[in-house]
DNA sequence: TGACGTCACTTTTTT
DNA sequence: AGTGACGTCA
C-alpha cells in the first residue's frame, strides 16, 4: 500500500473540521472503504461494537480507525490503547498503521492483553507486592510450583490431580477473583475443601518468588485499577481511545480491565464476531460480546456483512451451518460487490468426501493437493485444518510418502523444547538469582551429583532463613554441610554463576550466555548424548543464541519469551499448511481441507460431555471458522474408521454435514461402497443414492439378525475381527474383541458370528 | 544415584 | 504406540 500521509498532515486535517466527512476529498484510507466500514472508522465518540463477519475487512477497519484517530489529531499515539489477542495480530496492526502513516509510530500502547497487562504491572509492581523485574512463569513452572504448594499444604496430589486444581485457579483468575474474593460458596468438592487456601498459598508463594503467572498479568492490574483511584485516574487521563480486537474471545477479567479503563472517556471500540467465539474452554465468555449494548449504554452497533473473501457456495454453506446456533447476535455473510474469485454466481460446490478409514482420508488429501498443484495452484494457498492436533499425523505421514512439502503450524513450539527450557532456566538464574524454579531445574543438569538429599537440605535452609535456594546452597557449601559430589557440584556451579554475571556486565548477554552453556557442562552433555535427536538439540541451542542476540538485554529477551511464545515461521518455499482449526482463525487460503468430520471427533465428544449444548454451539462455530477460511474451495471429509491410540475406532459422519445445504455441496467417496471400492483403487465414486451419504451408509453390510444381538453375542467386525458383546445401547454396542480389546461400535458394522 | 520394569493414560483447543 | 510417573533393585 502506498504511503498515505505524514504527521505534517495532522495539522491540516485536525484543525479545520471535526468531521472528516465534510471534507471534499477524503484521505485515501477512507476512500477505499465501503459505507459500513467507513462508518465504523468514523464513529469515534462513545462505545461502539463492530460486528465483523469473517472476511469482511475487519483488520482494514481497525487500522484505518487507528490511523484516523491519529491523523485527525484526536489523540497522540500514546493516548490510544489497542488490544489484540495474539502477538501476530498486534504485529500486523503495528505494521499497517505505520504504513498508513508513512512512518513507524513510537510510544504506542498496542499489544496483546497479556503484554499490556505485564507492562502495566511492571509500572506499578510495588503496589502488587512485586518488584518490577518479576519473572513471568509459563504453564510448566506454574504446575511445578502448585505441586510444591500442595505438598506444603498437605494436600494429597495423588487424590487431587494438580492440573485440575491449576485449572480451577486459572478459572478464578480469568474471572478476576484473587483468593480473597473467591466466595466461600465456590469452594468445590476438591482437595478436601481447601482449594481456596491452596490458591492463597500459591499466590503467596508467587509473591516471595517475585513471579507472576499468566493469569496474574491481567488479574493484578485489574485489581490495581479497581482499588487504586490514583492509578485509575492516571490511565483515564492517558487513554482517550481504546480499540479491542477479537472481543468475542475476551474473558471476564479482560472485560473488567477494559471497562475500568474505558470509564474515563467512554471511547471504546470493540471489534469481534460472536460466530467465531471458540475459546470458552480458556475462560472466554461469549456473553461479553452478546451483552455489549447493555454494558455500555448508548453503544452503537455496526455490522459488517459484506464478505470479500469467499465464493457464494462457501458463504451459503457457512451461513446455513451457523444458522443452527441459538445464541447469536444475528448476522449474515453475503458476497461483497467484487467477490474475489468466481463471482457471486459461480464457484465450486463444497465437496464432501466419505472415506473408509483415516489412512484413505489422508491419501485423498495428499492426492488432491498434489493434483491441484499440477494444475498450477500454489501449495502456500492450501491448508488442512483439523479439530485436534493428533489428526495431523496421518496426513503428515502421507505427505512425506508422496513428497509434498508441508509445515505444521503451532505444533511443537520452539520455546517449549526441553533444551530451550533448560537454557532459559540458566538465563533466568543468571538474571535473577532468586528464581528458585529455574535454579531447581538446572542445579543437577548436567548431573552434578545433586540428589534428593541435597535438594531437601537446600529447601529446608531456604525456608528457615527466608532466602532463595541459590543463597541457601551457598551457605550450605560454606558451612560444609554437604558431602562429596553434591558439594563440589554446587560449589562449582555457584562459582560459575559468579563469573558469568561478571561477564554479563563486561561483555554482554550473548557472550555470557554462550560461555555459561559451555562452562556449565550443558553443551557437553548434549555433545556426548548418543540419542539421534541430540545434534538437532545442539542446533536449537545455537538458534537460541541467535534469538538472544536480537535483544538488547537479557531481561528484554526473557519477557519476549514468556509473552511471545511463537514458533518461528520459516516461510521458506511453498508448503501446504497443517494446523488446528483454532490456530487457523484469522487466516485464509484458496483451498481448505477439513478432514475428520465425524461424531465424537468433531463435534468433539469430550467437549460435549463437559459443556452440553453450549459446547455443541462452540463446536459449530469452529466448523464455521473452518469453512470461512477458504476463498475458493473446500473439501470436507469423514472416515468410517479411524486409527486411535494403538487400535481402530469406528465413527459415523458428523451432524454438521447434515447442516450444510444440499444445493451447495457435492458428495463423493468410496466408503459407502464398502469393501469392493477399497480393492478397485483410490478413485472416488460419486454416490448414486440421491446424494445422501447417510443412506448409503445404511446400505453397508447389515446383520439381518440385528435385533438378536444381545450381551454375550459373538460378533464379527471388518476391522476388529471376532469379539463378544458386553453391552447394548440402542444402536451402539460395546464389544470386547479378541485381538483388539474393548471397543464401542455401531451395530451395523458387525455381523453375528 | 541411576537403571530398569510396570502401569496408566493419552487426543481438544493455547494467550 | 509412545510417554511419563512411580517403584524396585544394584
Amino acid at each position: 500500500m502506498e504511503q498515505v500521509g505524514t504527521f505534517s498532515m495532522i495539522a491540516s486535517v485536525s484543525h479545520p473540521a471535526n468531521s472528516p466527512r465534510t471534507q471534499p476529498h477524503p484521505p485515501p484510507y477512507l476512500a477505499r472503504l465501503n459505507p459500513e466500514q467507513r462508518e465504523a472508522v468514523e464513529t469515534l465518540d462513545g462505545p461502539l461494537l463492530v460486528l465483523a463477519g469473517a472476511g469482511t475487512g475487519k483488520t482494514r477497519v481497525l487500522t484505518a480507525r487507528f490511523a484516523h484517530i491519529l491523523l485527525t489529531g484526536r489523540a497522540a499515539p500514546s493516548q490510544v490503547l489497542a488490544v489484540t489477542f495474539t502477538n501476530k495480530a498486534a504485529r500486523e496492526m503495528r505494521e499497517r498503521v505505520a504504513a498508513m502513516l508513512g512512518r513507524p509510530v513510537e510510544g504506542l500502547w498496542l499489544g496483546t492483553f497479556h503484554a499490556l497487562g505485564a507492562r502495566m504491572l511492571r509500572r506499578h509492581a510495588d503496589r502488587a507486592g512485586l518488584s518490577s523485574n518479576f519473572t513471568i512463569l509459563d504453564a510448566d513452572d506454574q504446575l511445578r510450583l502448585l505441586k510444591q504448594v500442595m505438598e506444603a499444604e498437605r494436600v494429597d496430589a495423588k487424590r487431587w490431580p494438580p492440573p485440575a486444581l491449576m485449572a480451577l485457579i486459572q478459572r478464578w483468575k480469568d474471572r478476576g477473583l484473587p483468593p480473597a474474593r473467591v466466595p466461600e460458596s465456590e469452594e468445590p468438592e476438591f482437595a478436601g475443601g481447601r482449594t481456596r487456601s491452596v490458591y492463597a498459598a500459591y499466590q503467596a508463594r508467587l509473591g516471595t518468588l517475585n513471579a507472576a503467572d499468566f493469569g496474574d498479568l491481567l488479574l493484578l492490574p485489574t485489581e490495581l485499577l479497581r482499588t487504586d483511584a490514583d492509578v485509575l485516574a492516571q490511565y483515564h487521563r492517558q487513554f482517550r481511545y481504546i480499540l479491542v480486537d477479537e472481543y468475542q474471545d475476551t474473558n471476564l477479567v479482560q472485560y473488567l480491565w477494559l471497562r475500568l479503563l474505558a470509564q474515563g472517556h467512554r471511547n471504546l471500540c470493540c471489534v469481534g464476531d460472536d460466530d467465531q467465539s471458540i475459546y470458552s474452554w480458556r475462560g472466554a465468555e461469549i456473553e461479553n460480546i452478546l451483552r455489549f449494548e447493555k454494558d455500555f449504554p448508548g453503544a452503537k452497533v455496526i455490522r459488517l456483512e459484506r464478505n470479500y473473501r469467499s465464493t457464494a457456495p462457501i458463504l451459503a454453506a457457512a451461513a446455513a451451518l451457523i444458522a443452527h446456533n441459538e445464541g447469536r447476535l444475528g448476522k449474515t455473510l453475503r458476497p461483497g460487490a467484487e467477490t474475489a474469485v468466481g463471482g457471486a454466481a459461480g464457484g465450486e460446490k463444497i465437496q464432501v468426501v466419505a472415506l473408509w478409514d483415516s489412512d484413505e482420508e489422508a491419501r485423498m488429501v495428499g492426492d488432491r493437493a498434489e493434483a491441484l498443484r499440477r494444475d498450477g495452484e500454489s501449495l502456500a494457498e492450501m491448508a488442512v485444518l483439523v479439530r485436534a492436533g493428533f489428526q495431523t499425523r496421518a496426513v503428515e505421514e502421507r505427505l512425506i510418502t508422496i513428497g509434498l512439502p508441508y509445515r505444521v503450524v503451532g505444533g511443537l513450539r520452539f520455546y517449549e523444547r526441553a533444551e530451550i527450557r533448560d537454557a532459559l532456566a540458566y538465563a533466568r538464574v543468571l538474571a535473577q538469582p532468586a528464581d528458585d524454579l529455574a535454579f531447581e531445574r538446572i542445579v543437577n543438569l548436567p548431573r552434578r551429583g545433586v540428589g534428593e538429599t541435597a535438594l531437601r537440605a537446600m529447601h529446608d535452609r531456604a525456608r528457615a532463613e527466608h532466602i532463595p535456594l541459590s543463597e541457601a546452597a551457598a551457605r550450605l557449601v560454606a558451612a560444609g554441610a554437604l558431602r562429596g559430589k553434591a558439594r563440589e557440584g554446587i560449589a562449582g556451579l555457584l562459582a560459575g554463576f559468579g563469573r558469568w554475571r561478571g561477564q554479563l556486565e563486561a561483555e554482554g548477554h550473548v557472550i555470557a550466555m554462550a560461555t555459561m552453556l559451555d562452562e556449565s557442562g550443558y553443551t557437553t552433555m548434549w555433545q556426548q548424548d548418543t540419542a539421534p535427536d541430540a545434534p538437532g538439540r545442539l542446533e536449537n541451542l545455537k538458534e537460541f543464541l541467535r534469538a538472544l542476540a536480537e535483544f538488547e538485554s537479557l531481561a528484554g529477551f526473557l519477557d519476549h519469551v514468556a509473552l511471545v511464545m511463537e514458533n518461528e515461521t520459516n516461510a521458506d518455499g511453498e508448503r501446504i499448511s497443517l494446523m488446528t482449526l483454532h490456530a487457523a482463525k484469522g487466516l485464509e487460503f484458496d483451498t481448505v481441507f477439513l478432514p475428520g468430520w465425524e461424531e465424537g471427533l468433531f463435534p468433539n465428544q469430550r467437549s460435549l460431555d463437559e459443556g452440553g449444548i453450549k459446547s455443541l454451539e462452540e463446536e459449530r462455530r469452529l466448523a464455521y471458522v473452518g469453512l470461512t477460511r477458504a476463498r475458493r474451495r473446500v473439501v470436507v471429509s469423514h472416515a468410517a474408521n479411524r486409527r486411535l491410540y494403538s487400535g481402530w475406532q469406528s465413527a459415523i459422519p458428523s451432524r454438521f454435514l447434515d447442516e450444510l445445504p444440499e444445493d451447495e455441496i457435492e458428495r463423493t467417496g468410496s466408503a459407502a461402497l464398502g469393501r469392493a471400492a477399497r480393492h478397485t483403487g483410490p478413485v472416488a465414486f460419486p454416490l448414486q443414492v440421491r446424494g445422501r451419504v447417510q443412506e448409503a451408509w445404511e446400505q453397508a453390510p447389515r446383520p439381518p439378525q440385528r435385533a438378536s444381538l444381545t450381551v454375550g453375542s459373538r460378533v464379527f467386525h471388518e476391522k476388529f475381527g471376532y469379539g463378544t458383546v458386553t453391552s447394548v445401547e440402542s444402536d451402539r454396542l460395546d464389544v470386547t474383541f479378541e485381538t483388539s480389546g474393548p471397543k464401542r461400535v455401531l451395530d451395523r458394522f458387525v455381523v453375528a458370528a
